[in-house]
RNA sequence: GGGCGAUUAACUCAGCGGCUAGAGUACCUCGCUUACACCGAGGGAGUCAGGGGUUCGAAUCCCUUAUCGCCCACCA
């Protein structure tokens, strides 16, 4: 086998190799039961909708460096795959291909149809998104791979819905949805455009009433029925002249282009510093048509007073602000009613009184002639407005109340506020908490039901009694003990209605139960459905019988399941522990539960993460639930910050083993969250799927290779906020960026600098033992330089700073590494002497930096790494860099801080110095890159020594000749001279005298500025009375220096 | 409307109380020296968005204005 690796670096080859021995070898593999503290992380599950962008490579490459570091670390590592099923967007992506392919729409083709091609597109671009991260380098434990809407977390959410459920922790409610009364069925915001129609503005006048003088304002009774006809004869107002005894108007105005709603109407709002209206508020006006008396109340936030007539007709049942005023009034004194007035086709209800079944632009126009009639018409202008239309009937919408699942945040949001507020959690960077704080303190309930046919189903059934609920629920309960069913079911009465019963159930079983007694209610008197399909839970006549008799007693309308699926989120939020096996107790649960941390994006903070600690800590919790609320978790959270000191430390747990059990015990779904920035395009833009300006990844793998979209990545991921990418677009019309490049390059680098250490390797294969003291001064410096890389990488992971990460592996391999220490290997290499100890510190310190880059930069850092076990399998430094072998590098142990050299990081920059300084003069002056020049250097003792003992290596790198150093040196006449590390460097045998006097004259400028701002800073009384001491010593040397050099120059 | 953030070299970004403000790319000069031209050596380049304040000292902290971005709420 060749030993060499090829000359050049071809990224494709290296990967494909690499990523399936890890594959072969079941690297990524977690074991429940293996060794090691705990340390994993549950992938972001991105929504099968589409494939990956850039974004998502961010998210996962960050994720893949802090497995594979932990991973080498000796932490039981697990990463866990995934992808959402991400309803509603899935569900539209889908529909819009069926009408494009087929002219279909979903009615068409049916709820099961549709599934059915929905989980074929799941199929299909959820393997490609599974296979972009394989490219991408993701050491995903992919046996573990979950998809939201697999059986496994299917028995998350019923378990999570059931036990809500019992606990009372979801109700059913009232919300306002976008109708579309042609489908019948509410749709989305995503799913309306606006469309400006023609239409008018009408003026209409509501009569004031003045009743209720004497007593101040009394609430309208909160129903639905239309009694206010009946109940207001029956109330007794006078109606004395005394009412109208200031110049007060007799009627407010109101404007609106639907008139109609005016049925719903259950008050009027005018702004509480409104002098036109605020003596009104507490009185009444009556509402035309119908007779009703509505109140008139204060509300500053719908009401501009600056606006028209300064009053506002409220709708609350069919307008989305009104209902907010219904929201915001709801248990105050000023509380308000909430009319329904359509029927779900559009018509108008019951509670139209006389426009009762009129549709709604037949009422509008009776109603306006209606009003005319009456005189309460002011006026009618034309007005153009933008309405809202479904996208799929064509028809405008209705803001229409509909009845929806909700849950309880109260009781579920106070945990989760505090394990931020006292640090449990901490977020990375730290202010992404407010936002987490703020959304999570507002409570306001979690509607979770949607009117979506992809997602997980709504598991209540519903069996509406013409009477009383009465015994039926209890012989339902009979009907699932006969069953053996009991543990799965919740039965239950709605509280708002006692005709309604609830079932809830947790399992198909159970399921399959009510469809059984559905079926036979349906089929009463043949009883010959497919016995089959119910043989799991038919197992007695009896069972039959219990039944039939609830079917056929108070006559009832079958028991129906609803039809609504769960809001995605609902299953996203169990992610963590769903993913892990919950609610059975697995190993891997008992093992990786808590997660060490999540990598996610800041848009999500509220939607998904802080549903996530809610729904973990309720599940997961064994915190007694009752001392959670109110004050919080004093007696489990004393130790949570302090194990901060040792960021070097890798034997203990990150999260230290205190905090852990904390964790445990109270469910949390993961330690830290890490925000990533977001990446948007080069205009500014948030790339994403739906705008057409993602970037595959895939792409930017084929023109510059994963390890370089990886290095890349992880220098974009700073603590900013947002990170932009230009794009454009290569020869082949794929997308491409030259931000890439930085990655390639480097990549590139290694690749080469590894080729020359090895072939050096092979030809020195001495078995010299390793002996620091027959090191040089580079090989000292370099292996300490390498330590102190590992310290700074290690405090960088540690806090999601992986632009440090990437730039410390960079400073290190490229600037010290490549650019110093191998070029001063050339010549220690040639030499007998000294080759045998420089072989070893190369092949230690590139044993130390692959092991350090892996995680960055896994699949070239592998590759190399076989090369170097081939060539020299044992490499250790004692003390300075332990190498402990490994077939592969991605079980190789992460490196050690060893010790430092702080006398060669001191004595190293000088001669760096004095290179320099030397090599900018030969640029300067154009001498000829291949000619050594002459060099004195005028240095005090010590320096003397240093130089003297480096001679070589300065006459190597800054290719001279040093003819003289010691305190008394004098440059000669031709000399250039320049000043470095506190010594005078005369380079000899430049010609050009003026350009000389041209180039001191500019040193000196620049000095006579510096001693100015010098002195400007030690003339101030304030700087030397408050400055700390060293500094003001710094800046007296540096004085000092400076004008010692002027001086020199000016006596020259 | 509320919240978060950004504005530093031509571009993309670090730096977040004290080095003459840094990096990569681009640019200029020189060099194909047997690891690497996806390279090496050197260089030029910035009133740190504007204004005010705090401080001995501000790119960094506070206030303010402007522009841009994102999230949430909303558009009778």
């Amino acid at each position: 086998m060749s030993t060499e690796l090829p000359k050049a670096y071809d990224p494709a080859a290296v990967e494909a190799k690499a990523y399936q021995t890890w594959l072969d070898e079941k690297c990524f593999a977690g074991d429940p039961n293996a060794p090691g503290e705990p340390y994993s992380i549950v992938i972001p599950p991105p929504n099968v909708t589409g494939a990956l962008h850039l974004g998502h490579a961010i998210n996962a490459t960050l994720q893949d460096i802090l497995i594979r570091m932990h991973r080498m670390a000796g932490y039981n590592t697990v990463w866990i795959p995934g992808i959402d099923h991400a309803g509603i967007a899935t569900q539209a992506v889908v529909e819009k291909q069926l009408k494009e392919q087929e002219g279909k729409d979903r009615y068409a083709v049916g709820r099961e149809g549709l599934v059915e091609r929905i989980w074929q597109w799941k199929q299909q671009y959820g393997d490609r998104i599974l296979m972009q991260l394989s490219r991408i380098g993701a050491s995903c434990d992919w046996d573990r791979t979950r998809f939201t809407l697999d059986d496994m977390c299917a028995k998350a959410v019923r378990h999570t819905f059931f036990k809500l459920f019992k606990d009372g922790l979801i109700y059913r409610g009232k919300r306002l949805v976008n109708w579309d009364v042609y489908l019948q069925t509410s749709i989305s915001d995503d799913e309306i455009y606006k469309e400006t129609v023609k239409t008018s503005l009408w003026h209409i006048r509501y009569p004031i009433e003045d009743a209720n003088r004497g007593t101040g304002f009394q609430p309208v009774l909160a129903t639905s029925k239309l009694d206010q006809s009946t109940s207001s004869k029956s109330e007794h107002r006078p109606h004395g002249l005394e009412a109208h005894a200031t110049d007060h108007p007799s009627h407010m105005t109101v404007a609106t282009t639907r008139p109609e709603t005016l049925l719903g109407d259950t008050a009027v709002a005018v702004h509480s510093q409104d002098p036109r209206w605020n003596w009104a508020i507490g009185k009444f006006v009556r509402l035309p048509l119908t007779d009703r008396l509505i109140p008139i109340i204060a509300d500053d936030i719908l009401v501009d007073m600056t606006f028209g007539s300064g009053v506002v007709k409220v709708t609350p049942a069919h307008d989305p602000n009104d209902y907010a005023v219904w929201q915001r009034h709801q248990g105050q004194p000023d509380q308000i009613d909430i009319l329904n007035i359509l029927n779900p086709n559009g018509t108008i209800n019951e509670a139209g009184g006389p426009y009762v079944g009129m549709k709604r632009d037949a009422a509008r126009k009776k109603m306006v002639e209606d009003l005319t009639a009456q005189g309460l018409l002011e006026k009618e202008e034309p007005h153009e407005a933008q309405v809202g239309h479904s996208d799929r009937s064509k028809t405008p919408v209705e803001p229409y109340l509909s009845d929806q699942w909700f849950v309880k945040m109260a009781p579920l949001a106070e945990p989760a506020l505090e394990v931020v507020r006292n640090g449990t959690i901490k977020f990375y960077p730290e202010r992404h908490a407010q936002q987490y704080l703020a959304w999570l303190g507002e409570k306001r309930d979690w509607p979770i039901s949607r009117q979506l046919w992809w997602g997980h189903r709504i598991p209540v059934w519903s069996l509406y009694l013409h009477a009383p609920a009465d015994t039926i629920p209890s012989e339902i309960a009979e009907y699932f003990g006969e069953l053996g069913l009991q543990d799965d079911v919740f039965i239950t009465v709605n509280p708002a209605d006692d005709r309604h019963i609830q079932i809830c159930t947790r399992t198909t079983r159970a399921d399959r139960a009510l469809e059984a007694m559905n079926r036979y209610y349906h089929l009463t008197g043949t009883p010959a459905i497919d016995p089959a399909q119910y043989a799991d839970v038919v197992t007695s006549e009896k069972a039959w019988g219990i039944a039939y008799s609830i079917m056929a007693a108070p006559a009832a309308d079958p028991v129906m399941r609803d039809p609504d699926v769960l809001d995605t989120w609902f299953s996203s939020a169990l992610w963590p522990h769903s993913t892990l096996g919950w609610p059975d107790e697995t190993a891997a649960l008992k093992k990786w539960y808590p997660t060490s941390v999540l990598v996610t994006g800041r848009d999500i903070i509220t939607l998904w993460v802080a549903r996530m600690v809610m729904t973990g800590m309720y599940n997961m919790g064994t915190v007694d639930s009752k001392a959670n609320r109110g004050t919080g978790f004093q007696p489990v959270l004393a130790a949570t910050t302090d194990e901060k000191s040792d960021l070097s430390s890798t034997t203990n747990n990150p999260h230290g083993l205190e905090a852990r059990a904390t964790g445990e015990k109270l469910g949390i779904p993961f330690f830290d969250v890490a925000i990533n920035p977001t990446i948007l395009d080069g205009k500014g833009e948030r790339m994403s799927k739906s705008k057409g300006n993602g970037v595959d990844p895939v792409d930017i793998i084929d023109t510059h290779g994963a390890d370089a979209l990886r290095f890349t990545l992880a220098t974009m991921a700073t603590e900013t906020q947002d990170a932009r990418l230009p794009v454009k677009k290569d020869a082949q019309g794929r997308n491409t960026s030259e931000k890439f490049d930085l990655g390639r390059n480097f990549c590139n680098k290694l690749w080469n600098a590894a080729r020359f250490v090895l072939s050096n390797l092979e030809e020195n294969k001495s078995t010299d033992p390793v002996d620091e003291a027959r090191w040089s001064l580079p090989d000292r410096w370099i292996v300490s330089r390498f330590n102190r890389a590992v310290e700074e990488a290690n405090g960088a992971i540690k806090t999601y700073r992986f632009d440090v990460y990437a730039k410390v592996c960079y400073d290190f391999f490229w600037r010290d590494f490549c650019d110093w220490y191998v070029e001063a290997t050339k010549p220690a290499m040639k030499d007998p002497n000294r080759a045998a100890q420089t072989a070893h510190v190369l092949a230690g310190v590139l044993d130390g930096a692959l092991r350090l880059m892996h995680p960055m930069i896994p699949f070239i850092t592998e590759t190399i790494w076989w090369k170097l076990n081939e060539v020299r399998p044992t490499r250790e430094l004692p003390g300075r860099i332990a190498t402990g072998f490994s077939e592969r590098l991605i079980k190789a142990p992460w490196p050690t801080v060893g010790d430092f050299s702080q006398a060669a990081e001191h004595i190293f920059p000088k001669v760096q110095e004095i290179v320099g300084a030397i090599r900018n003069v030969r640029n300067e002056y154009k001498m000829d890159p291949k000619k050594p020049v002459t060099v004195a250097i005028a240095a005090p003792a010590e320096p003397t020594r240093q130089i003297t003992e480096n001679r070589q290596l300065v006459e190597l790198l800054a290719i001279c000749t040093l003819r003289d150093v010691g305190p008394e040196v004098k440059g000669a006449a031709d000399a250039a001279r320049a000043t470095a590390a506190g010594c005078d460097v005369f380079v000899e045998g430049v010609v050009d005298a003026n350009a000389e006097k041209e180039r001191s004259q500019k040193r000196g400028e620049d000095l006579k500025k510096k001693v100015a701002m010098l002195n400007g800073r030690l003339n101030n009384a304030g700087y030397l009375a408050k400055a700390p001491p060293s500094l003001v010593q710094q800046t007296q040397d540096e004085l000092a220096e400076a004008e010692a050099e002027l001086a020199k120059l000016e006596v020259k």
